[in-house]
DNA sequence: TGTTTAGGTGAACAATTGATCATTGTCAAG
DNA sequence: CTTGACAATGATCAATTGTTCACCTAAACA
């Protein structure tokens, strides 16, 4: 395949972009459009130099009937084959008894999948996602029914934590000030409450917020 | 959804064929000459139907310009054993240029794979994911670096939507009240103004939000 | 200097293609 | 017996869309 212009490349991407997003192919002047063009022979031009490059393929006097060239990419149903690396996630309705538990069906609402170069998770951790309820970290950005990816492992000072409170799961920021025993507090100014740590009580630490709109 | 007579289900399956081998959808006549009819009215009242039951969509007026409803997603093999259906969604950074530049190494930054139960994704769309630059969302609890997944297509009042402005992506809520012409506005008390809708403006709309801690 | 290649304007044309009108017939449900 | 959904004909219209012709500028090249 011979090289492309700049130009060439920048039809040639809005034409695979244009599919991707509408699921159908553009029209000469969707693209004519799309780059400001005065003419829609600026795109027949630019059209020819791809067809005769092999890059794209064509019916001709047939509308959005584009075929695409990719040397390596498969058809369409591409997994990333670039392999990054997936976190499957359990999501927990209520962790309450003290851990997440696998084994029972109920306890598990859904699953979320995530990338690791995304969101930073290590996929030896056995991550799990939270369901938000009270408004106890407001302050931090984090709301009533917003999701929490959790992952297990131990906290550090400013760390957001689920915690096992009362035999409830609820969020906290967990504070170490230098030799001074850890406490958790709530990220609401309305809850001014801390809460000592006692044995058990961290489940982990919040790596992400998911929430739908 | 509703179920199909047998003539539509065999239409269905015909477009769906169609764009399968051929990479592009098929044109009414090309769908009046596969079942024979004279007329090419015959297809426009099937596919009348088909959108009544929302199993398809179209543009009006727009050749080949098909999209299919599908409950069940057919179409891909599914990676996780345990069937929750997964999107895979690039993330990209910045689509300023006014789509999204997958040639450019920096316009996508990652891949989020999100689980369609957990977020209410529809596997037809092809959604993306953006990180938000900026103040202008705080007031709908979107923050600077947050990342929103991003679903092609048309708002209604209240959604929060990633619009073009001036050459640059923003996020913006969509507001249309009975009639009037809608218009967009930032939700953010000191990011008072509002801008009008023009064309090619609204990219999609936001479907979820996800935050790294 | 002439020639090719890339990139573009502007106008006009013609094929493709979607939309619509009027009309016919079948069949099951109320 | 009427109503409504389903299926289809036949003709026509109008919008979308691809194509082409003539012509222009600039850079690269031998």
């Amino acid at each position: 395949m011979k090289d492309l212009t700049t130009r060439q490349q920048e039809i040639l991407t809005f034409i695979e972009h244009y599919e991707w997003r509408n699921g159908f192919w553009p029209s000469i002047r969707d693209i004519q459009e799309q780059f400001g063009f005065a003419s829609t022979n600026a795109v027949m031009g630019h059209l020819r130099a791809l067809e005769k490059k092999e890059m794209i393929e064509r019916i001709p006097g047939q509308a959005r009937t584009f075929r695409i060239n990719r040397p390596d990419a498969p058809e369409k149903p591409e997994i990333p084959e670039d392999a990054t690396e997936v976190v499957d996630i359990p999501v927990m309705g209520d962790i309450a008894a003290g851990y997440p538990d696998r084994v029972e069906p109920a306890g598990e609402i859904g699953r979320l999948q995530v990338d690791i170069q995304s969101a930073g998770f290590s996929s030896r951790r056995r991550s799990f996602a939270l369901q938000v309820r009270g408004e106890s970290m407001v302050d931090a950005e984090i709301y009533d029914g917003d999701m929490v990816i959790i992952e297990p492992r131990d906290a550090y000072d400013g760390d957001i934590v689920a915690a096992l409170i009362d035999g409830e799961t609820t969020l906290k920021r967990y504070i170490q000030k230098g030799g001074e025993p850890p406490y958790l507090k709530a990220e609401n100014k309305f809850y001014p409450e801390l809460y000592p740590v006692t044995e058990l009580c961290v489940q982990g630490v919040a790596k992400a917020v998911v929430r739908s709109l």
